[in-house]
DNA sequence: CAGCAGTTCTACAGAATGTAGAACTAGAGC
DNA sequence: GCTCTAGTTCTACATTCTGTAGAACTGCTG
């Protein structure tokens, strides 16, 4: 349930990228540059990939405006820690799983972590 | 590319909790049981999924024997571990995604961690 | 070499995703 | 109020992934 397209993906990663709200014609637009996969897409394509992603609650649509905003509904980093979260939550040795993460982890994020976990 | 579906999950869980390698009746017949999944299965279905694992490499198959017999190409652990590594990897701002991890750590894992750093 | 256990091939159904035309709707201007 | 039209929603189809399993093939064992 948690796993995104590509294309829907590509266009969490714009969302995430922007901090204000994007109409589709934006993310269209946005699409179509070469930096970001440089597809050439119909309007509906990106108003129905920005349909399922509202139902999945990955964003949210501002309908008071007329051309509809989208922004996400979360950030970034906190997506990715939910995911880590729920990977590390499917296990029953978490202890275990912890140890080979931080194990595989380099120096300055073990740095990072020190950190954190010392303001915590 | 990495998540696997309902019935791959199961076998791969059976395969995780034995670390003897097990044939395809083996895993037909403890899906079968109603700890895990109930399925009654035809063998053909489990050795198909079987081989699409193993073209996933998450199961290595010994052909040597004639029932041939699989396990899990890693330990659980890791590969969990391999995964929220996964997730890191797909950010640009580590450090943002390490923090919020570390915030939604429950006491014990914060103390888990920080004693696997200190013994790095 | 005949049977059969076991494996691989082939097939199809259902869900998720990519893609977009067709149909509908709300508001702007007359 | 009525008509356009930008914008939205509906509907549809192709593709891929997964679940499921019969059909066909293969390697032993007697």
């Amino acid at each position: 349930m948690n796993s995104l397209g590509e294309l829907e993906r590509s266009v969490m990663d714009l969302l995430w990228a922007n901090s204000e709200s994007l109409s589709a014609y934006d993310l269209q637009a946005a699409l179509a540059s070469p930096e970001s996969s440089g597809r050439e897409l119909a309007a509906t394509t990106v108003l129905t990939v920005l349909s399922r992603l509202e139902k999945k609650n990955f964003v949210v649509r501002e309908r008071e405006v007329r051309p509809h905003r989208y922004r996400a509904a979360s950030v970034r980093a906190e997506h990715m820690a939910d995911l880590m979260h729920e990977v590390l939550g499917g296990a029953n040795d978490r202890t275990a799983v912890l140890e080979r993460f931080v194990g595989q982890v380099t120096n300055e994020e073990a740095e990072t972590l020190r950190r954190i976990l010392a303001g915590r």
